[in-house]
DNA sequence: CGATATTTAGACTGATCGGTCTTGAAAGGA
DNA sequence: TCCTTTCAAGACCGATCAGTCTAAATATCG
């Protein structure tokens, strides 16, 4: 997974995956048919990690509002100084393949609704605990938030200082807190 | 230019660049070198027109919130359906090569600051004018922004309605108006 | 028209791609 | 110990990659 990663789908050789999985020729193509499907798997996998630690971020048995932040920290953390320049194998994935590959289109289109939905849900739950700032629609504003992480990972790319991509992540969700 | 443009700079092939030039192969090669130095200009020409539309929505005769909603609303146009389809040459050369390739890298980080720039500018003269919401800081949310619209280009890979897009932006813009 | 310069189409090169297949060494069981 | 099974190493395949070079066609000009 770590090889697409930070290399993308059409630069990653056979070579690569072999050193990285450190299987021969012969037992990678027994395990995954092909690069195409073992690329899946990864992307599969990286999408079921992505989700997982959203989750965890936006557990119901904590403040919807410590979740948001930490959301936000998360995706800081990873998109600032080396994290950043690492890249994202979604994003990546996204803007190399996803609009010629349908299969692979699929599953960044759900991912994203995934994750909004998570977002938005945890903004509802913030709303109806009165957290919120006045007018705030948490659907809508679910959008921005998952737009403005995605950026941050284009962004992340040119490696930005961590205290700059805090200082900006909190004053956008400061906008949206009551 | 275009033939870079959705397929990525791996996945374009000489012969789509012949098909796309109308050159012949030995002419493309006197005329550009290699494929990377064509690469480069493509990637230049296309940071350049990115820029000049930018300094035409944020003329200086204008409102500048004017000018802020007319750069929101083509970027809005730009990543929805068939158009966000298409992606963004800047957005997908950032994940494919900003990290490996020094030249290019450094054509994206200076183009995410010379964007940002224009933006706080805008906002700079919003402010003077009186036009932006208590406590807003123009620096800071130039950079919200850029990471907005750069997040925009990249959920603009799965098609979103323009509808969406807009109320979208629409919602985040008005968080820093009075 | 004829001589010269320019450009074209595409053959060619060596490297590398994804994918298959063979070979030989190691491991396990009786 | 010997037979079987497994798997790793890498030879091999056709296709295609970026890039070079040649030969024919076309344009230019006197």
């Amino acid at each position: 997974m770590g090889v697409f990663w930070s290399r993308g789908y059409h630069a990653t050789a056979l070579p690569d995956l072999l050193r990285a999985t450190k299987l021969s020729r012969g037992s990678l193509y027994a395990a995954f048919g092909d690069k195409h499907s073992l690329f899946l798997r990864a992307l599969d996998r990286y999408i079921a990690d992505a989700l997982t630690r959203i989750d965890v971020e936006f557990d119901p048995g904590r403040e919807p509002v410590d979740g948001l932040r930490a959301y936000l920290a998360g995706y800081v953390d990873r998109t600032s100084g080396a994290n950043g320049r690492r890249g994202c194998l979604l994003v990546a994935t996204a803007m190399e393949l996803a609009g010629q590959d349908a299969e692979v289109g699929r599953r960044v289109a759900s991912f994203f609704e995934a994750m909004e939905a998570r977002v938005a849900d945890a903004l509802s739950r913030a709303k109806a605990a009165g957290k919120l700032a006045d007018g705030v629609e948490p659907s809508s504003v679910a959008r921005i938030l998952v737009c403005f992480v995605e950026g941050l990972r284009v962004v992340g790319k040119t490696a930005p200082t961590r205290n700059t991509s805090r200082a900006t992540a909190d004053a956008l969700l400061g906008r949206f807190l009551k």
